[in-house]
DNA sequence: CTAGTTGCAAAGAGTTTGCATGGCG
DNA sequence: CGCCATGCAAACTCTTTGCAACTAG
């Protein structure tokens, strides 16, 4: 991919672990984390600015945990149109990738009723997973 | 409705302010406001923990941020279950306010095909709204 | 009386910004 | 060399908490 304005070690470093993570959603204190442990620190003010370049070039997904409050942001693979849902468990914050005909029935819906023209891949559904209501899910966050 | 705990002053005020304002999203910046201007000022953190209390008891729905913005509170009418869906506009930033029958299917279709309990309360679809789309809406942000 | 409640101010959490230094091209 | 990028710390916003004074029952 492009990277926008110069080519930084940093900006390497980010993009490196964001493709390394495509299939998470991250918070940026997750990122750092990750960024420490690969010893390759970058600054959390550099980290929020590029995530944000990264953002609005579309290379980059940004959901906010309605839960937890922090934004969590997923990569986006160049071309690849993620036409799946995601399902977000509030109890373990289990991340479920869902892929689901019927739900390509919602953006018809909304559009022809509603006149909006809802993105299905943004789609992020909260709620709980089968394990957490079975209790039988351990507690992990 | 029935006031947990003694019932007070500012107990009383903000629950009519709920009820005055029950068609409004309110963030609690805005309810302080509200307060002021009636010439019955109430503590912040008094605000904040009797919303607490009233969407632990059922009779005030939170929304939280839903694109890193404030957290805002709906007054729920005794025994009226009244869900409705957040769409969010990725171009003007608007919120609207979906009531939609037809989206309530969307719950009972994941829990029963996926085995996952989706809270509608939570549900935000990202996309275009239908001035963005033709155009016609002013940059508001 | 006494446990719940209030309000101030200070603390937190997450994110953004100011600014001097540093590195890309 | 010029300009963008970096990183630290401080600022900022929204919300929560500590605590002493207060009040309902």
């Amino acid at each position: 991919m492009q990277i926008k304005g110069y080519n930084t070690k940093q900006k390497t470093i980010i993009i490196d672990m964001l493709k390394n993570n495509k299939d998470r959603h991250l918070t940026a204190d997750e990122m750092l984390k990750i960024l420490d442990e690969m010893h390759s620190p970058v600054g959390k003010a550099t980290l929020y600015r590029f995530l944000d370049v990264l953002v609005s070039t579309g290379d980059l997904r940004k959901y906010i945990n309605l839960d937890g409050e922090k934004a969590c942001y997923q990569y986006i693979e160049e071309g690849k149109c993620h036409s799946h849902y995601h399902l977000k468990c509030i109890e373990c914050g289990e991340l479920i990738h869902m892929d689901c005909n019927h739900l390509d029935k919602i953006q018809a819906h909304v559009l022809e009723e509603h006149g909006f023209d809802v993105d299905p891949a943004r789609i992020v559904l909260y709620g709980t997973c089968s394990k957490c209501r079975e209790g039988l899910n351990e507690k992990n966050n």
